[in-house]
DNA sequence: CTCCCGATAT
DNA sequence: ATATCAGGAG
């Protein structure tokens, strides 16, 4: 690996990251969690889903059943009507109650606060297990363990030129390696700003991002 | 790789 | 009509 090219997406990695903290400073989840347990769930609901639609779910959800132990033990079919508009919801349902069961079998009915045992939740892998670690556990400490890639996190690290990787859990090493630590948490919410805002999926809005100069202006993978 | 799946933007 | 949305499991 020459040492020309690495040095330079160093450079601008830290160009990039001083950037979005001036344009982003108070990034943060968009969810609307009051705890551990309810940005789990909602983390888990958010998959192939918007922040609006979780909000206006989970609303209601938490209202029915603010706790694991009430999550765990509701008629299947009701949880799934409560959840419909997320989609995949059956699945979803099922992950939720499962992973609820277990919060109480095995931590309590709380949230565990480290990597290996959340991993071990079903339909928890490291997207939300970083986000769950990264802003309701770790978020005063700044002791991050990970760096929550999701789906634009991926696309916009890519076109940044970050990384040449396309698949999600190898974007995270490579980010973790090209930002220091106490940035994790606060570079990724900015990154899923910047990605809803400028840099879409569809149509990306060059001319006002305020990545400006700082982009090759790589074309969608 | 496929499957899970509704809501919304383009 | 189709791509995409704070993914994860088999």
């Amino acid at each position: 690996m020459p040492r020309e090219s690495s040095k330079t997406r160093q450079q601008r990695a830290v160009e990039i990251d001083k950037r979005l903290q001036q344009h982003y400073p108070q990034a943060s989840s968009a969810l609307n969690w009051r705890n551990a347990f309810e940005l789990l769930v909602a983390t888990i609901l958010s998959a192939q889903s918007t922040d609006e639609i979780v909000n206006r779910v989970i609303k209601d959800l938490f209202k029915k059943y603010p706790t694991a132990e009430e999550l765990a033990v509701t008629d299947r079919e009701e949880l799934e009507q409560e959840i419909y508009s997320t989609g995949f919801y059956r699945r979803k349902a099922k992950n939720i109650q499962t992973m609820a069961q277990k919060l109480v079998d095995e931590f309590d009915g709380q949230v565990p606060e480290n990597m290996e045992e959340m991993l071990a939740l079903p339909g928890v892998a490291r997207k939300t297990a970083n986000v769950v670690l990264n802003e309701a556990v770790h978020s005063q400490t700044g002791n991050y363990e990970g760096i929550a890639v999701d789906t634009h996190v991926k696309r916009v690290a890519y076109r940044l030129g970050l990384t040449n990787q396309t698949d999600p859990k190898k974007v995270e090493p490579d980010l973790m390696e090209l930002l220091p630590q106490e940035s994790w948490r606060q570079a990724a919410n900015a990154l899923i700003l910047l990605g809803r805002q400028y840099c879409t999926a569809r149509k990306p809005n060059h001319e006002d991002c305020p990545l400006e100069g700082l982009c090759p202006k790589l074309q969608v993978p």
